[in-house]
DNA sequence: CGAGCACTTGATCGCTTTCAATAGCTGTGG
DNA sequence: CCACAGCTATTGAAAGCGATCAAGTGCTCG
């Protein structure tokens, strides 16, 4: 599995180095703010697979994903599970005010955390307007997200779901930037096939019928099972049922400060 | 198409008097605060099916819904339609720093809203720590719901959405809590089948069909077409495939003061 | 009393699931 | 180095659930 193999986690490195910067909740802050946080953060490392918090559980922790994916999923007492978020850099884990957990949260890939103590991080919060305002738009983001996927959960066909994920992932990784050299736009799915038709509300049978359905119809290509190859990045979007409504228009035009596909 | 008719709100009356006074996003705030808040709302109300606003249209006002239902709900090219939420008295629509509107939103039944004009609520909202929180608490809330919701679309049967969308009427209505004198718990739907179809992701046929089944297996009964009767409240709770985890816990107990079912 | 709408019910179709077998890849130990 | 175990992924055949197409019922309001 493609293990991002981590350097120990540098919690003696300076907030200023961070990848996520400029884009995690701390991203406003004020010098003397960071100085704060940088005083009370903490890096922790998850190996690909393992639970970071089960469903019900009280975590003393909040914070940001630094590096890796992270899964957020509910489960029925019979065992049915669906994925209701992905943790990506720059996203914020874990609700002021409320210790327990409501999704198991497991380490998709490794996966590092920008970790602080949650009462530590509430007094800061109620101190902090810029962090506040931050987190209120992440939130807001998040609940954005999570309703454009109640669409696709609801009504789009199995095909229409696997486009549109994979023209997720393809914003997400900002594989749409780096110029096209001819050969088509490439990008990695991170995830198995399984944590795919979990996402999607599928079987994992219907997953990969679908994506060899794609690819027959020479809409996708297969460098490897998990890396795709996009030759006309334009008919998968038109197979993914884009909605007719605009709220796609903040990631139309995908960036890379983008908060989330 | 439908133009928002306006009746003429009662502005006049005063915050300290507003049924959602301990609810709303306004719940925590100082008595000066409200003064402020009273000088520059706004009370407007729209008749059952009038569209308040459509999916990408820019919105000017922000506000609580005072009294009545309101749905979002995206739709794709082709017509396919889900519903992503429900807002009810104490709800609050729109988002600060945005006009622009993801999801067409309709008033399901007459609807009242308190609203302010986007800019001024803004400026408000950056002076005021004690509602900034409020707003906080409350997306993160319909964020879970959202994603209580996710679960339910895509992997729960017909049956067991009917039976979810059900329990999550009874406890919103606060029916609950009148003491059951016998004759069951008896709770009214305000919405037709075919909201319903939107709201669980089916056809109306099949809302309709699944509750005839459990109408025949006197799980509930009928007293007109929107109003339920149920014998039993746990026999319709285990056929909901209430989640394993431990989301639920926060309403699982309802309350009148419960924000979101 | 009739038009329009919400709802119900029936028959059939087809997509996705289920069950089952096979292929491919990776790592481990003889 | 190869054999084999344990996964992940693919493919096939059959079944089932919800969608679609099509009437028909019942209620409300003019």
């Amino acid at each position: 599995m493609l293990v991002a193999r981590i350097t120990l986690a540098k919690t003696d490195a300076n907030c200023l180095d961070c990848p996520i910067r400029h884009r995690a909740v701390c991203a406003s802050c004020t010098s003397s703010e960071l100085e704060e946080l940088n005083r009370i953060r903490q890096y922790r490392t998850w190996k690909a697979g393992e639970t970071i918090a089960w469903a019900g559980e009280n975590m003393s922790f909040v914070g940001s994903v630094v590096t890796g994916v992270a899964t957020l999923s509910s489960t029925l007492v019979d065992g049915r599970r669906q994925m209701v978020g992905l943790l990506l850099p720059s996203d914020f884990l874990g609700r002021p005010g409320r210790g327990e957990v409501s999704y198991d949260v497991v380490a998709a890939t490794e996966t590092t955390f920008c970790l602080f103590q949650r009462d530590q991080f509430e007094r800061f919060l109620s101190k902090s307007p810029s962090i506040a305002k931050e987190l209120l738009e992440k939130t807001l983001d998040d609940l954005d997200s999570a309703r454009e996927w109640m669409l696709l959960l609801g009504r789009k066909t199995a095909r229409e779901k696997i486009a549109s994920l994979l023209v997720m992932m393809a914003r997400r990784d900002g594989a749409l930037h780096r110029n096209e050299p001819g050969d088509g736009l490439v990008f990695p799915l991170h995830i198995t096939r399984e944590a795919m038709a979990d996402y999607l509300g599928l079987t994992v049978e219907t997953v990969s019928r679908q994506i060899s359905a794609m690819k027959r119809d020479n809409v996708i290509q297969l460098m490897d099972t998990r890396t795709i190859r996009v030759p006309d990045f334009n008919r998968l979007v038109e197979q993914s049922a884009a909605s007719s409504g605009f709220e796609d228009a903040h990631h139309a035009l995908p960036e890379t400060t983008a908060k989330r596909a």
